[in-house]
DNA sequence: AGATCACTGGACAACCTGTGCAGTCCCTCT
DNA sequence: AGAGGGACTGCACAGGTTGTCCAGTGATCT
């Protein structure tokens, strides 16, 4: 899948983005076209999705995160759902998850009065029923991949 | 907290990371050094957090998302737990929640077995007590926070 | 009014990227 | 053994981009 290097091809763009491929190569002590053919199969491969500006929505003033989960009434399926959903920006992220007609997303809120907001307007989203909803009190651990990347391409 | 401008760059950023800053400000029609000021401005306050790239768990094998409520024993408190949480790569992120001794987690695994795996590594970090978990069978809404972007860019 | 701030437009040197190519090494299949 | 394919190196070139600085302008704040 991967190996060592895309690894540390890996890791050094995600500690260092601004590096680039012909600084990298120096570091990796490989040569330029090196890295640039390993960044283009790991691209083409769906390995690296982007290099999209990571956006922090607590800095934006949504500082409250929470989880929010959906009973849908069972008829009509989960792809209306997750279309209204996708129409309320706050919700960062929606999953269909094993109980039956039932979701889970991650959604922000400017504070937990805003979230209240929030709330409301994904129960007034059609074909869902009822929500229950889990807020963070801390990010102990957050949205990490080079652990996982450091363990696959270093067995 | 952030204009119209910032949110149309941040948009260009994000749907084509591999624009510069030259070619960028072609496109908005303003000045280099406009945009320039303004992704240091938005690095500096936090609101853009880094460009790493955006690795697909899913590429690498690991296709199974799920979600693993800890209930932890009430002594000794989360961030021990969180740091032993951290030693399993295959926990992308973690929360503390609101429900006490409780945390939330990410995780990921190759399979339905290998999450077995995951969860008896969780569970036999010291001071979890039980797990309970949740499997992702579809992803809806991928994580995303454009939509949020624009909305709070213009009102 | 005076000061401050953000933006513009331009300029410069240094550097990086995209691309192509020849040569080497190594593994695999015949 | 020998051929073929794949990956890597080292190098080269043109063109574009970055970092940086500066003067001028308009709008806003004091």
């Amino acid at each position: 899948m991967i190996d060592e290097l895309d690894g540390r091809i890996i890791e050094l763009f995600a500690l260092e983005p601004r590096v680039g491929v012909l600084e990298a190569s120096r570091r990796l002590g490989v040569a330029r076209g090196t890295v640039q053919a390993r960044l283009d199969r790991m691209a083409r491969d769906g390995v690296i999705r982007g290099y999209g500006p990571e956006i922090d929505p607590a800095a934006l003033g949504y500082g409250v995160t929470a989880f929010v989960t959906l009973q849908l009434r069972q008829a009509g399926g989960h792809d209306p759902v997750a279309r209204g959903l996708s129409a309320i920006p706050e919700v960062i992220e929606a999953h269909t998850i094993t109980s039956p007609g039932d979701m889970l997303c991650r959604v922000v809120a400017r504070s937990n009065a805003d979230l209240q907001r929030v709330i409301d307007l994904i129960v007034a989203t059609d074909g869902v029923e009822r929500a229950a909803s889990v807020i963070s009190l801390a990010n102990q651990i957050t949205a990490r991949t080079l652990p996982l990347v450091r363990a696959i391409s270093r067995p």
